[in-house]
DNA sequence: ATTAAAATTAGAATTATTCTAAATAGAGAA
DNA sequence: TTCTCTATTTAGAATAATTCTAATTTTAAT
């Protein structure tokens, strides 16, 4: 693995953040002041072809890069934040029901969190 | 509701392809010459908006436009073909685990289809 | 018929991402 | 070391889906 490679896939492994190409970029560029946009996105689409990282597409912003432990994602639907989650069932009860060829999946659950959610009654 | 927004979800509700807003709009086209492909995404914008269809957003190919039937998808890595499929099971868990708040769920699970995986035994 | 509001049009603009071709770096052989 | 081959990176143009802007048309209400 190379050398941008390796320094990608450990910012993407060292953050809980999902960051988006740009951003992992920006934070490269202040050790390594030479690097390029395009050459994110190369390592980043090798990581994820190579199963080391995943790619998470949102409506209307751009991708976010992720590490690869088993999780799913809340989507708040009114300030877009994006928080993990983990339901352990899901694995078992995909490969139940569909048996042979499954590969993986991925499950965002739209909501509103905390903040954007209208509160009963004011305090 | 206006013309074009009516006869975009009749085209919607009534195909079950996974349609993008460049093959309806070429759909429409047929019917009404004049129409413009920007009318189409403003209604369909519209139409996600007021959930009365929905919006499949996929990797690297344009989003595709469904029906509101609460289903879920199967998409093949290897060809990229959209299949529907259901599990009743999933709206209950999320609901157990996550209580109020949640809208709603996007779950695609990445699969390899039949005609692309690999016979283990050829015939 | 007049006005106001909403929808549609045309086409430019935006933005994330990929592509192309040239430059550079790294690895192995001589 | 020096040469050669291959992979990586760079720079910047190209692409493609979608949104935006402003002008025009349609619709509905007065």
């Amino acid at each position: 693995m190379t050398k941008y490679a390796k320094m990608i896939l450990e910012i993407v492994n060292n953050t809980n953040e999902h960051m988006t190409a740009e951003q992992i970029f920006l934070a490269l560029k202040k050790i390594e002041t030479k690097i390029v946009l395009a050459t994110v996105y190369n390592n980043l689409n090798m990581l994820c072809a190579e199963g080391l990282i995943r790619k998470i597409s949102l409506e209307g912003s751009p991708d976010r890069y992720d590490k690869i432990l088993k999780h799913d994602h809340l989507v708040c639907r009114k300030c877009g934040k994006l928080t993990d989650i983990c339901f352990n069932d899901l694995t078992q009860i995909l490969e139940e029901q569909l048996g042979e060829g499954i590969l993986s999946y991925d499950l965002k659950v739209l909501y509103l969190c905390p903040d954007c959610r209208p509160k009963k009654f004011k305090q």
